[in-house]
DNA sequence: TTACTTACGAGTTAATTACGAGTAAATTAT
DNA sequence: ATAATTTACTCGTAATTAACTCGTAAGTAA
């Protein structure tokens, strides 16, 4: 989320973010022009409009006049790194510029990250194309456990089991085969399945 | 929680809360009134609704008068409450003692709640038995459009579609029928849905 | 009754938002 | 290199709305 802001709109963020911290409370539009030397209300909606436009800042529903700021999308407190998009049976696609997905704080850890959902390959488990899954990372799993599974480097979301010492990775979509994993594969588990995200 | 107050309504969240400590009751109207300089009853009430409606007090049942408040939810920071069990073709259970649910906190807004899902009516949508959903109160509905809606005073989760003049409720399972509205039956909508999350 | 809560209508004030216009510096086109 | 245009701001005023206020009437539980 790293948008380059100019010299003025950093300093106007700034401004709301250190206003909010010491007052426990955002500014007024008044108490940003006082504080930042501005002579006009127009003015501070246009900055407000603006970094609103770049998702930078968001109005809240409110209290002092009319609306709140909040400074968002800064200390995002909620947030984990949207590592990549996992499909069923391609190469895990690898985002650079690590973008970030807000989940419910109880899934915020160090070890966790976010994979955005490819295709349609465990749908019927209600993991939809389009969805953001909370990955934990670990090398094992339990049965049932839908896994990041890398199979041949290719990277895909499956059920994990474990059965007469063999270990199958079951898609859940009818369209799709199980996988049997042999001495000839090169497999690991990348991380197993905490919670799953949709927006709609 | 997320909201931050105007400091006229921390005052007097602030003021409840230290009556209740010191009285070991929390105040009527009148005390609030005195104490707080105010000279209408209609101000206090208002303030109380107000404070209600972002979940920051709560009225139990009662024991001055007619009920009493108690000053609650402060600090959660991305949670929104959990205000029932919604199922497929029955009536809408609702909690009392209102729990949370952590949401990112991008859904969280004093008009959105959460219900758990209860039957597999969703299936097919990728919204399962037990999954928390986000829903936006709100009368109206797009087509398409994942709504509480309430037939006869039971609540339901279904696709909304409206065609021909007709509404439809679909349900997104095989094994449900859909649902046309007429002119004989009570028809509302709750809300629309906005997000889903499970937890493994 | 008494002691309290709730509902309603209406008003004031303070803050936000819309709008039209202007400027200086940086970019782009000629 | 110069002119034209765009970008990033700035201003002031008017219109609008959220936040808060009041008083009174109606409702409820003990």
């Amino acid at each position: 989320m790293n948008t380059f802001l100019s010299p003025k709109k950093q300093r106007f963020v700034d401004f709301v973010e250190s206003f909010t911290a010491n007052q426990n409370r955002p500014p007024t539009f008044v108490e940003i022009m006082d504080g930042l030397d501005i002579n006009s209300l127009g003015t501070i909606n246009w900055y407000v409009k603006e970094l609103e436009k770049v998702g930078v800042l968001k109005r809240m529903n409110g209290f002092n006049g009319k609306r709140s700021l909040s400074v968002l999308e800064r200390h995002m407190d909620n947030a984990l790194p949207l590592l990549g998009l996992i499909a069923a049976g391609y190469p895990l696609e690898v985002f650079e510029n690590t973008e970030s997905v807000e989940v419910p704080s109880s899934f915020v850890h160090p070890d966790n990250y976010v994979l955005k959902v490819n295709g349609p390959s465990m749908q019927e488990d209600g993991i939809l194309d389009g969805d953001f899954v909370i990955i934990k990372k670990t090398e094992t799993a339990n049965n049932g456990d839908t896994v990041v599974a890398y199979v041949n480097d290719e990277a895909t979301l499956k059920e994990y089991h474990y059965t007469n010492k063999k270990i199958e990775l079951h898609p859940k979509n009818a369209e799709f085969d199980i996988i049997k994993i042999n001495e000839r594969v090169d497999f690991r588990i990348g991380g197993i399945v905490l919670g799953v995200i949709r927006k709609y």
